[in-house]
DNA sequence: GTGAAAGCGCTAACAG
DNA sequence: CTGTTAGCGCTTTCAC
């Protein structure tokens, strides 16, 4: 390849000219400079730019699952957000695999000036351990609990169950099941925390035959709603916690020939793309997905700078929750009449 | 940060004897500079290595929509099969912006050793300009029309397209429509061409009312459909070219009052993650995601051999072109009886 | 405004 | 097996 020595011989100037010329600055011979780099086809290496400065001006994404719609919407937010402002977007996904999503971080974090991560658990020590090599870092959908100098977007996840609560208390259910997430990740321990509080606000008793925990993906919703079909008193409406395991639990649930929603209604959080074509159209806790991301960009945008400007001013990190919403839609209808005694 | 000279220092060796042992080659001191390195928290320069070997030991994949399950699916092949090689994964989304695909070319070509790339038309000079740059380079799901120099994975669009009219016809459909891709693009314009020879095949007189050429994205199913739907004489089957466009009909068509599968048949291209659930059902052709993705890989990874090995012998190029499958649901049924007279 | 020169952190001859 | 050293391509003092 050709490097910035042929082109400071070919346009007669030394090498630091045509430094400044390509970081904008006003040279003397531009032209002759242009003209080379043109005509040589030059392209100025990246590898040895970020060697001297220390810079990359791109950032990481890592994502523990692309393949779910939440995150595929979350990542195009990111990247909307950070085109204008000439930062590379750089996505690794870490599979749900925290080995994967360690090498990710050690990796993009020679590669990015800052990562926009969703830490797989609460406990997961990799972020702090990035923390450390001074790299910025925004926390989006899941937090961890150490360490609360990282800047976050959440979501209201707590008063996203309560809606849903509030919903199916309303339509009269009191024997509500419940498909969590899991409770070392922030979105499955807020979920799970927000139901039972709202079941105890509304006086329902929390049945463990109808309280699973699930793993946040497509299989770990067949089998729990499979259990909690078979448990002794069954429901009359079940909350799932995210959107792989309402797909895997809605699958089941037609495999066994279960109605939604006249033999079971259904609240899942997370919207899917799909989720007005169902049978039913699926009433769901929608949450921002690419807004989310693109929150994140900003907050990273604000602690990083633009390329080729000094870097703002250390500030106190910021913690984002934004507003989530309950889509009523054609999978939770009244409850059906009580064969015993219960509230009206 | 901590260098290898800190390190060398350390463990009274030389620097060489600290790469040696990175390298994985047997020094004398080993244990010394091991605890070195662990007591000091080094990490090699990824950049500054990059800057001296000219390998970067990861790979970049360039898709045009990381929303489109079908591509989400396809990256989570290429990881898959590279994980056990050692090498990262770079993930780039061009948002199907053509300007965004080259700032990406540009950008992962000099972080990585061979790209993965759906190039967004066949017209598309972008991946000439890479390919000139001596990197590895393999095109999947998509083509360009020149420089057939390119390791290829495709599927079979043809027979996937015959077979969808083939079944259609079987089934007494003879006005049938069609939401085609943009003709600039390998499968948009595969499918078409197969479509209008499928058509003649069986007899069908090709009806411009019914045939619209979309751009792959839901919007553009939506509208196409509303225009077929306004026809003068309306269809008894469509045919939609990929999954977004898909989506799209499906909901016009769920908005207009139209019922599938009693007032119009339709028959998909791409599987959907949810298409089981859909109501109705719905048929399409599956293809293979993953599979693609991890076959694309795998000749990424013949060209390139394995990080820290010398490069195989340059082979000639390979084209795959995987088979596709009819996966016959409930969104197709026998056309109703016709109004006039026409084949049985 | 400009050029000479040092050096970012690493690897790969090379000589021992 | 080991250490010395040059140099990958660029930016950034520094002196002019």
């Amino acid at each position: 390849m050709t490097n910035i020595q042929d082109v400071a011989k070919a346009a007669g100037v030394s090498t630091a000219s045509v430094t400044r010329y390509l970081a904008g600055q006003t040279i003397r011979r531009a032209d002759a400079v242009k003209q080379a780099i043109d005509e040589l086809g030059y392209r100025p290496s990246h590898v040895a730019r970020s060697l001297k400065t220390g810079r990359h001006d791109s950032i990481g994404v890592i994502v523990p699952d692309i393949s779910n719609p939440f995150f595929a919407a979350l990542v195009k937010g990111v990247e909307r957000e950070m085109r204008p402002h000439g930062m590379q977007v750089i996505l690794g996904n870490s599979d749900e695999d925290a080995g994967r999503e360690e090498a990710l971080v050690r990796e993009l974090s020679q590669r990015t000036d800052g990562i926009i991560m969703a830490p797989l658990t609460e406990n997961d020590e990799i972020p702090l351990a990035l923390m450390k090599t001074g790299i910025a870092l925004v926390f989006v959908d899941r937090d961890i609990s150490s360490g609360p100098d990282v800047d976050r977007v959440l979501v209201d996840n707590a008063s996203g169950v309560r809606q849903a609560v509030d919903h199916l208390v309303g339509l009269g259910h009191t024997r509500i099941a419940a498909i969590s997430g899991p409770l070392d990740s922030t979105p499955g321990r807020m979920r799970h925390e927000a139901l039972l509080s709202s079941f105890e606000h509304h006086g329902i008793a929390a049945d463990d035959s109808l309280l699973r925990i699930g793993d946040f993906r497509e299989a770990s919703g067949r089998a729990a709603i499979q259990e909690i079909w078979a448990a002794p008193q069954r429901p009359t409406a079940v909350f799932v916690a995210n959107n792989l395991m309402t797909t895997g639990a809605l699958t089941a649930l037609m495999e066994m020939g279960v109605r939604v929603p006249s033999d079971l209604s259904v609240v899942g959080f997370d919207d899917l793309p799909l989720a007005a074509l169902l049978d039913p159209p699926l009433t769901v806790i929608a949450r921002p997905d690419v807004d989310q991301g693109a929150a994140a960009a900003r907050l990273l945008v604000e602690r990083l700078g633009e390329p080729g400007q000094p870097s703002p001013a250390p500030h106190p990190t910021q913690s984002l929750v934004l507003p989530v919403e309950l889509v009523v839609r054609g999978s939770t209808i009244a409850a059906p009449a009580l064969p015993e005694g219960s509230p009206a």
